[in-house]
DNA sequence: TAGTGGTCTAGACCACGGT
DNA sequence: CCGTGGTCTAGACCACTAG
């Protein structure tokens, strides 16, 4: 089931295969997956790696384990629940749904001396013919890193895609700061709002690369269908 | 420097120790700590306890490790950042700040025949015998589990402390619904907001105890002093 | 080359849940 | 009682960084 001449370590490729598991519905929600020792025998491999495995989901909020019992799926699955800011495209194709992107805006400015690609998408999912938008995307890339990136067709590819494939460049981290923004005209448009909506939910940060160079500065905007859920917890400190 | 009587985990000590050094300037930003294998001299233990407390600061974002070089505090501390929502008096502890609690409205009430303690406060920090007020806070918390609660003052004592104490509750797990909220009299009054503030950041949800208890439901309300900063790392799904 | 963090192995003992 | 997850040990090899 692992394959020990990927590069990728073991753990990860654990992580994903379990996760396909649970987002599928093979793993149903409420019910025990299998427990560690026996996974030791079904990946072949020893505990600690099932458990960094693990430790991923957990974090993530898709399982929870308890002691003496098992391990067990989330009983409430989070819906559009973003912790992941590396990439809208590949988020949706963890839940196995597609995305749609259609561009609002393509240029380039210069802000304090640097030259950035400026794009701004409006971004969402398709159900059965007709799409839905999430939210709305301005990213900034700097020219110096990403030569000719305006060549590129971001209706369809994933900009991350192209980043990884073309310039070698893997988005690792993000840092991003949450507030709230009034509605204007062209959110209230594209996300289809109601009169009574007012203020949305704005993120807005950095992300970085695997040599942590700032690659993008990114600002969205989110529909209120997306519930912003968190999962945490909690170390008391006594 | 660790006990191993202590019935708290080696890791946890560990981190716990790392942490102070860390917010008390100890040890400064951008500098590095020692390395693994120093600490595993320092505090007489493997590599992976001393890894699995390393994992808790990464994720926390006030450290980051960085391969062939060492592990460092990062170099922006994040301001008034809430990962944390388990109590709101232990987190500034935490950061050696002093919590400032002042009830605005504290009764009971029923919702679907279960009989809920509602308590409404303003929270915030005291610097220099000033008081910043930084969010409004309700909980509701069932009469059933927590018989007399409101016997307690909640201005002077930690809410969490009280249940860990007299009632030996320990708060968890948190599950949290971010959204953004229109701001009226009340937040503009105690939170000194300017005028030209329209929208604030709330968050909603309920706390887990120990035993997966639903404990509390909770509502806050952030000023816009706070910062709500997230640190994600990405996973690559290629 | 020496030192760093990233991954992995193969054990061990424990607290807890259900039988 | 046995199986579960939680913690801890004592090694190993690797890729990467820097002098």
């Amino acid at each position: 089931m692992l394959d020990k001449n990927d590069f990728t370590p073991l753990y990860i490729q654990l992580y994903r295969q379990l996760r396909l598991k649970i987002v599928n519905g093979e793993y149903k929600q409420g019910e025990a997956i299998p427990s560690e020792t026996e996974m030791m025998k079904l990946f072949d491999t020893t505990r600690g790696t099932i458990r960094k495995a693990l430790s991923l989901l957990v974090n993530e909020g898709l399982v929870h384990q308890v002691r003496g019992k098992g391990t067990f799926v989330r009983l409430s699955p989070l819906q559009y629940s973003i912790t992941n800011f590396g990439g809208f495209t590949d988020y949706l194709k963890n839940r196995n749904e597609l995305a749609v992107s259609k561009v609002l805006d393509q240029c380039r400015i210069t802000i304090d001396g640097e030259e950035y690609y400026q794009l701004t998408r409006a971004r969402g999912v398709k159900k059965e013919d007709s799409v839905t938008y999430l939210m709305i995307d301005t990213s900034l890339l700097p020219v110096s890193l990403f030569p000719d990136l305006d060549k590129n067709s971001f209706e369809n590819e994933s900009l991350y895609k192209i980043l990884r494939d073309k310039y070698l460049v893997k988005p690792t981290r993000s840092e991003i700061s949450l507030s709230p923004v009034l509605i204007d005209d062209q959110m209230r448009n594209i996300l289809e709002l109601k009169d009574d909506e007012v203020a949305l939910l704005k993120a807005e940060g950095n992300i970085y690369d695997q040599n942590n160079r700032k690659i993008e500065k990114v600002k969205i905007v989110y529909s209120p269908t997306i519930e912003f859920n968190i999962m945490t917890s909690i170390n008391s400190s006594k």
